[in-house]
DNA sequence: TCGTTAAAGCAACGATATTTGCTTTAGTTA
DNA sequence: TAACTAAAGCAAATATCGTTGCTTTAACGA
């Protein structure tokens, strides 16, 4: 009656990766609203059953992938000073959703967010939070405010208006949410 | 060689309305990346290649129809007092999301979002210029301004965390863009 | 290394979706 | 109100998708 144990190495992992280069490629040659599932399969080299029973269909498995582009163990800006780490760790989010295939994958995914507790987007707040907490109790800015005034403007940006994340836009949104 | 007259009245118009029906109702039932041409056509009476041929595939239609469901030509807030103003503004475009089937929606059109020129959201900023122009050049704020900290924030979570969309949001972003 | 069993592969089926050429209907303009 | 033709309907063929029961492989823990 105890959870299943799961088998996350050796085949498992071999066939996860085929399927995650696959999906890549196929999102950028046909965009993501028009990769199948049995397209990823023949791609990978991998049943498309496989593919079936861990997602259930494609927008579950784009919003899964999407979740883990961004490294969820990469480090953190920490440079004591609270407006360059909340810059640099800006800076880096806008340079992820510069390139086209990030974009198309959280939009291919989105169909999917909303519906479960579990968002593509849930490692961003975790770092905010860590951001916060190591500024200390005297910082000014919360998780929220981050969430609201710099992943919203530039996720809104990434899905709807791709093309208006230029490189200063981490900068701009950065000083309108800190005090001059 | 000139255009093609388009006919927007009469029959195509019961059909471009029964469609628009016909996809509430089975977002509802199933959720946005459930909802198929087939279904739709079936549900709306009307035959599914004038689906195809007028859409091409489900995301561009769900794209489509959410762009028109918060009606453009509804009049905008116009007391004189900005803050007021865009509090009111942002306060329907909340109200509208808040509405789990206008989330939906939104969330199954955005895989086609980002790929063309004409998102659908470019009536909130059209909505945007409007107010920043009547509020005069003595103004604050820009267009921009309210895209990035209030349209962002209320889309953000509008489709990635529905649930954090509460009643005073709008008064929060408000209170945030303008000096007190 | 061995036993257990999660996860991958296979195959065949039933269901749907999508395309295409053509016909019919009816919106628009003159 | 008549001509022109965009857009809807129809039908049939094609192509895909997604499911299911079962077999095989190999990851993990003891």
């Amino acid at each position: 009656m105890s959870a299943p144990v799961r088998r996350t190495g050796g085949r498992s992992a071999a066939v996860l990766s085929a399927i995650r280069y696959a999906v890549e490629d196929l999102v950028r040659e046909r965009g993501a609203e028009k990769v199948t599932i049995p397209m990823v399969a023949e791609r990978a080299g991998v049943n498309p059953t496989s593919i079936y029973r861990r997602w259930g269909d494609a927008p579950a498995m784009l919003n899964d992938i999407a979740t883990y582009r961004l490294d969820p163990d990469r480090s953190l800006p920490q440079t004591g000073d609270l407006r360059a780490d909340l810059t640099a760790w800006a800076g880096e989010i806008v340079e992820h959703y510069r390139k086209p295939l990030n974009a198309a994958i959280l939009r291919g995914g989105t169909p999917m967010a909303g519906e479960r507790e579990t968002d593509c987007l849930r490692n961003r707040r975790t770092e905010a939070l860590q951001i916060v907490e190591r500024a200390g109790t005297a910082s000014q800015v919360t998780a929220d405010e981050m969430i609201d005034q710099i992943i919203a403007p530039i996720v809104y940006r990434a899905v709807f208006l791709p093309w208006t994340l230029d490189e200063d836009l981490a900068a701009r949104l950065v000083d309108r949410l800190l005090p001059a």
